[in-house]
DNA sequence: GTAAAAGAATGAATTATATTCATATTCACG
DNA sequence: CGTGAATATGAATATAATTCATTCTTTTAC
């Protein structure tokens, strides 16, 4: 009914004092505005200016209604100013999923550096043990996904990260720090600790075990990652974690590191966006971040097998 | 640019979490609304739901864009409930002013009462001695004003008030006791005083002394009517004043009020309206409570000229 | 007081904008 | 993968806003 246009028109006309010189500001003809203003004088059922002086003078009801014009058009101005702001790219939302635990790691300083120059994107952190984080991504629920299973999906960019080995943790006393590569079968004998996700998720299994129809004696889990080490670390039970994850507990030299078969077990990891995004500023940003990141946090950590 | 119905729409669309049900509750069809939402959205260069999933989602523009609808909308709608109350004449703009000094004896009880009923309605009081009001009334400065000339005016109304003597008060001493009626050469001797404004606006100048061609000995001006009694009590002049502005004071029995003419010198007071404000609700009702109150604070008030 | 100038109002014609209708496309769910 | 419900789209239509040409009103200056 009432519309901003109106409102702004009643501004233009007192600050200008004349139909015509409003006119003029609003880049519309004298007769427009008077035709404007008859109609909301008409539906409203009040007058608000009278015309029989000059300058024009406002009604009570005028000035009502300009007191409510002076407060919501700068709302107004703001909000559009804001609208320029995503529009270009530099402010947004970021919602992150992660699918591997131990991202943590590294996420964590690429995100906190990322806040400081990105200070209108609302950042989010979310692990996606309980849900399938593509299709969110898909539909927009998620913006970035961490993934190691760049499974290829309509409108999904997939950016590679870095590439990793996943290694044996085992405890120093170990009789399997004997053998110089572990063997799928060697794990019929182990317990095997992994995070509390489904079997699915977890490239020991996928990639190792099930291709070599092997399965463990035992499979217990843990929460983090300290605790796994602890436990393979008192003998308990060996984890298979990427190495990066597992550098920081090597100097204490409770635990070795094994490699895994043949040839080792590697991993990408990749970092998934929508395509449509993938030149927003915001968005393109945080994937240089944390590619950036991933290299200074890798860069240090030469983690190979043990090698006897 | 943007308009409030965009904001409406907004706010429509998350409510009910669809196209459809918004534009059933807007009183639209669903393609109205997408062709709309499209409009703004490529007109913003931001999108600002994700159609994608049901229910239609908020992007981070979309929750800065429902964030202003949520505080403009409720400004907007109590903005047109007081237009209605301006357009049913509840509420209004009472700007009076009179011509004639004594006037505020009654009026200031009148507009007192006034108020209390009608709170809505910012009245304003103003003296017209350094103004013409009726042109004033006619273009809208003014909403009432009190005269005692009705002078034919295009637009404007008159609404008989009441009709009164203007007296002569002269001190009990004073020689002029004796007469039964003073004419206008009695003020040959006199000096007069009168308030402090053009003698175009005096009746005891423009119907008294210049149709018998007399001018006083002297002139002098007080402000206040209770200034003009006590110098005419003290002797210093005499002075013509309405039967009613006088009353209190003859009751301390230092001066006298006495007929000017064969006929007695008689005015009336006009209380004048723009016509188109007749029929307007707050408007009748100041006349009608003027019109009481004229009749309640001169009921008690019979003074006619002193007879011997 | 009147004429000229400037501003505001008006009505019809035009243009721009919003809405609908009919239909295609997309998405959620079994 | 098909089905039902929702959204998108394009052309046609309806509505609303704007302009043009003109008249009416108010102000100003002589």
């Amino acid at each position: 009914m009432l519309e901003l246009k109106h409102l702004r028109t009643i501004v233009a006309i007192t600050e200008y004092g004349s139909l015509v010189l409003a006119a003029e500001k609003l880049f519309l003809t004298q007769s427009a505005l008077s035709h404007q203003l008859k109609e909301i004088e008409s539906r409203l059922g009040v007058s608000l200016f009278i015309r029989k002086s000059r300058p024009v003078r406002l009604t009570a009801a005028g000035e009502r209604l300009l007191e409510t014009a002076r407060s919501v058009l700068p709302i107004m101005t703001s909000t559009e100013r804001d609208m320029q702001r995503f529009a270009g790219g530099e402010a947004g939302r970021l919602h992150i999923a992660i699918e591997c635990h131990s991202c943590f790691d590294w996420l964590m300083p690429a995100i906190n550096q990322y806040r400081n120059h990105w200070k209108d994107v609302e950042v989010d952190l979310s692990t996606a043990f309980n849900f399938v984080p593509l299709p969110a991504l898909q539909k927009g629920r998620l913006d970035v996904v961490i993934t190691s299973e760049p499974k290829p999906l309509n409108g999904i960019h997939y950016e590679p990260l870095f590439r990793f080995e996943i290694l044996l943790a085992v405890a120093n006393t170990h009789p399997l720090t004997q053998l110089e590569r572990v063997p799928a079968t060697a794990l019929r004998n182990e317990t095997l600790i992994t995070y509390p996700v489904d079997q699915e998720r977890l490239d020991i299994f996928t990639q190792f075990l099930r291709p070599a129809d092997v399965e463990p004696l035992a499979i217990r889990t843990a929460e983090l990652t300290l605790m796994m080490v602890q436990l393979v670390a008192s003998g308990r039970g060996v984890c298979a974690l990427p190495n990066w994850a597992l550098a920081p507990y090597l100097q204490g030299g409770h635990i070795s590191a094994l490699s895994l078969g043949e040839t080792g077990l590697f991993s990408t990891l990749y970092l998934a966006v929508r395509e449509e995004q993938l030149d927003t500023p915001y968005v393109r940003e945080f994937i240089n971040i944390a590619k950036e990141t991933c290299f200074q946090n890798l860069e240090g950590i030469n983690v190979v097998a043990t090698l006897h």
